[in-house]
DNA sequence: ATATTATTGCAACTGCGTCGCGATAATATT
DNA sequence: AATATTATCGCGACGCAGTTGCAATAATAT
């Protein structure tokens, strides 16, 4: 399954570069001049999280967000907290790492951390 | 608005109770032995948040989990990680409390968190 | 016993995400 | 440069989670 360099790809990845903050499958169609076909956009973002170029988090409304930026390989930011805005829907990524103690035996395997309430621009 | 006592509420509620897990929508129903509308039962565990007798979690699959015992009047432990056991499904409620440091003039309202790995009894 | 109204069940609806399939287009091959 | 291969796309349809409107039911108040 070699991967393929296309126009829809290019753009979307773009927009999740240029964004300072997790977007949702509608955002990101907003953001496009012309529209891509919802079902590719998903395929799209889901390669990229396959690939290690994005992330997915899950909102406090169980969609999905995505965002790249603070991924394994980059600077070892494995596991971090997603604050998203209740007045403006932004949905930024923390910058500490996620610290916590299992109890015996617990294995981690992925983290879906969200905290919500009003970022520094909507207090 | 004031509630009322009635079977499938007090049926839900014992089976959160007596459930050491978040249960999701679907599971609640397959432990009821009479079968209770679904609506139902979303709006009898929405009223349980809304009361303060359970909270709800979303779990990495996007879906709405919900249990009872760690509610902010219990024993002060406001905010808590969830654990998901990938193997057998179990949602659990983590005993340690949140520690994160905001960025400066971002205000926290709702903590989502959860874990997904593997439980002790499946590793 | 009667009145009030919260709650229920049913059906329909919304929205998110996925899948199958034929068409399109990016890469590999000659 | 022309052709073959197959990843990707667009469309339609689907499945699931959760919600809502409405008439019927039943828990509480009178």
């Amino acid at each position: 399954m070699k991967r393929r360099n296309t126009p829809s790809k290019r753009k979307i990845l773009e927009i999740l570069k240029e964004a300072n903050s997790a977007l949702s499958h509608d955002m990101i169609q907003a953001r496009l001049d012309a529209s891509i076909d919802r079902a590719t956009i998903y395929r799209i973002l889901n390669r990229f999280c396959e690939d290690g170029q994005a992330h997915k988090v899950i909102g406090g409304d169980g969609k999905q967000y995505f965002a790249c930026g603070m991924e394994r390989g980059g600077k070892h930011k494995h596991h971090h907290f997603h604050f998203k805005c209740l007045s403006c829907g932004k949905v930024e990524c923390l910058e500490n790492e996620i610290q916590i103690e299992l109890p015996e035996g617990y294995v981690a395997e992925k983290y879906n951390a969200l905290i919500s309430g009003r970022c520094k621009s909507c207090t």
